[in-house]
DNA sequence: GATGAATGAGGGTTCATTCAT
DNA sequence: TATGAATGAACCCTCATTCAT
């Protein structure tokens, strides 16, 4: 009943999200695997309402003692989706990045929305949650900030576009993410396929003018 | 522990969200507002957790069952904070639009956002943590439905932009706010004040590129 | 939920259930009545569910300061219902033995059986709830005794059924009336009206039965 | 106070009624007698007041939390109830039609009697609170229909009086039932036990009048 | 007398987390 | 290491009853 999100939230430390050791042995890997995966499939599922570590057990065909020994707390395992996610983000625009070098930086703004765009649709209802989930974790912890590496490869993109002396660009980048998300997400509600195609267009399109206000030229 | 937002919504109508009675007497006004006020402050104080109908009870020098009586639910408690919000808003973009009228796309788009900033920084967090209850809200219900009468608000502002020929304009009004939003929570975050003027303009920015994208002139 | 019947149930002495006090002027007549009746409307469409002290005086167009006004509880009103409900019980049976005067016994019982399932009949529902929170009250008070006026109706008139010497009859004619009671409910389950007149006689049979094992001719 | 039997009951499909999982280790199995033995034990001391899930648990030496591990609802946990007295009823009338087979009818039927004064006698006040919880049950969702295993022990038994022909017995047997533990109930309530022998021969009586009046030879 | 706002103890239920086996 | 039974604090919500107006 609209429960609330982080309850009882005990003063959180970084180290507490980590996952709790790292499974050496291949059978744990598969443990851990298979948990990570019923979490997802859950929240996609239900959505936040019914994500529970007793559920997410079950789902994972393995008991909740089981769980307990890989996540230390509920929130690791929320912040261990988030990594993943944050992971696959950081690969997929790092290539993006690789392949578009000495592009217009608008030609990788498009590329990099274009990844975006994939990724999020992939699990579109999963993408929405983390993203909630996250803020709910932001504005406690701040322990799963806003994938720091991310930024770090988008910053140096965005320098470019620079004119020779350096204006602050911190916040830039950080903007630039979250309002592509937030209209990623929009868009993926919509529903339709061949919106995709708009949507990104009017994405790049309020980068552009983003970044142009903000001193960067596309 | 990270319990969840939003758990075991049963089939919420968007009646359930309606206040239970509206207080006739003096006497019960005050409750009313003692309650509202009490949420607020509570939902800024801790977010979402520790936000209980007990605690917000506690807070507001009522009992629970005060509380019930004119609220049917939590949720329907968190309805009212974003009715407010919604109303809030409404009358100053209505205001807004007013006073510009007859002015260039871009200036209203403007002062939509100068008063979006003021509004959100009223009580920046008590707006964002709500924004988060309402997405929480929404995945389940669409109840509160992310304030249509602001929606019938915009989209005749941005049709001005139009060329004779009315293409879609649904989903494109939504962006912007949606867009906006974000980037003023964000802003609001950073800290400073004179930041918000540059906010200011980087947002306007990213307005005018994404409806310049979405074939409205700015 | 299941919740308990007879929650907190302090120390009651016959007199609180007693209606506080009995209404003089004509007003006070009809709020009682109103109250009353609405009580009874609600015990019929929702049963014991549902049944709540400020549910009734909405129902009646009273306020519940009302209500307690005239009812010092909740068990007050149920004990009125019952001895309502057992007045007119009375009353019937008392004009069925008068016309029935000089019969035989078998002619009288099922004289007395044809007016309980016209009664019982009249508001089936209500009745059968009645009985149930009778029932309940009886575990803990005893206090709405299966209206003793009845059972003394009863008593002489099966007692001429007897041989001259007099052996016990008490309990004989509370297990008449439990019994027809019992069969009555179920008849009036049953739903069609021409099984009544079926369930009827054979309410009379079991009765002849039980009194014939109980030494009263019939 | 005199607080609703079966408040608020949501509909209740009769799934919900089951016990949540089957203890498959030696240990739970221990935890869900104690629980049931618990419930018996406060129905009996206090009735339906003072029934709750917390007192329950506590009177098992358990938690809530190991209550709800097994019974998903209160309800449940009467149901449970219920079952188990079903049961027993069930397997002693099975026996009893055993080993009077071939006998009269009256016979039977005396053979039925005795066991369930036996039964029920055994803890009397459970017998006759948990009738009254049923009937509650029975008027929201009918789920534990009066063990219609029990009926279909019993309906064949009846139809062995009957002339060739076969007119309906739906109902008789349940009529039987009801009227059995109705006289059964206010037997034990009377409390010397001599009269139980007396009261044998009257709900014997009974239920041959009714028969005989439903057409069914004894 | 009447009103209805206010009270708050009470009760059902969930779920993160621990720990004996 | 894995299991899953057990824990219990927390939380939502109801309703009999009182009392200021």
């Amino acid at each position: 009943m609209l429960a609330n999100s982080e309850t009882r939230v005990p003063p959180v430390t970084a180290a507490a999200l980590d996952p709790r050791k790292s499974p050496r042995q291949r059978r744990s890997q598969a443990t851990v695997e298979a948990i990570v995966e019923a979490a997802a499939r859950i929240l996609e599922g239900d959505g936040p309402a019914g994500f529970n570590t007793n559920a997410v057990a079950r789902r994972a065909g393995v008991s909740v003692g089981s769980l307990y020994q890989y996540f230390p707390s509920k929130q690791a395992l929320v912040a261990e989706l988030s990594r993943r996610n944050a992971e696959a983000a950081l690969a997929g625009l790092a290539q993006a990045a690789d392949r578009t070098r000495g592009r217009s930086l608008a030609e990788r703004l498009r590329a990099f929305v274009a990844f975006a765009i994939d990724q999020q649709g992939a699990r579109p209802r999963l993408s929405r949650v983390l993203d909630q989930l996250e803020a709910g974790l932001a504005l406690e912890t701040d322990a799963v900030a806003t994938a720091p590496a991310i930024l770090a490869l988008l910053t140096p993109v965005l320098r470019e576009g620079l004119a020779d002396d350096t204006p602050a660009l911190e916040g830039v980048a950080g903007d630039c993410l979250a309002l592509a998300r937030t209209l990623i997400d929009r868009a993926l509600d919509g529903g339709d396929v061949e919106s995709l195609k708009v949507a990104e267009d009017r994405i790049v399109g309020a980068l552009t003018g983003y970044l142009a206000a903000a001193g960067v030229a596309v």
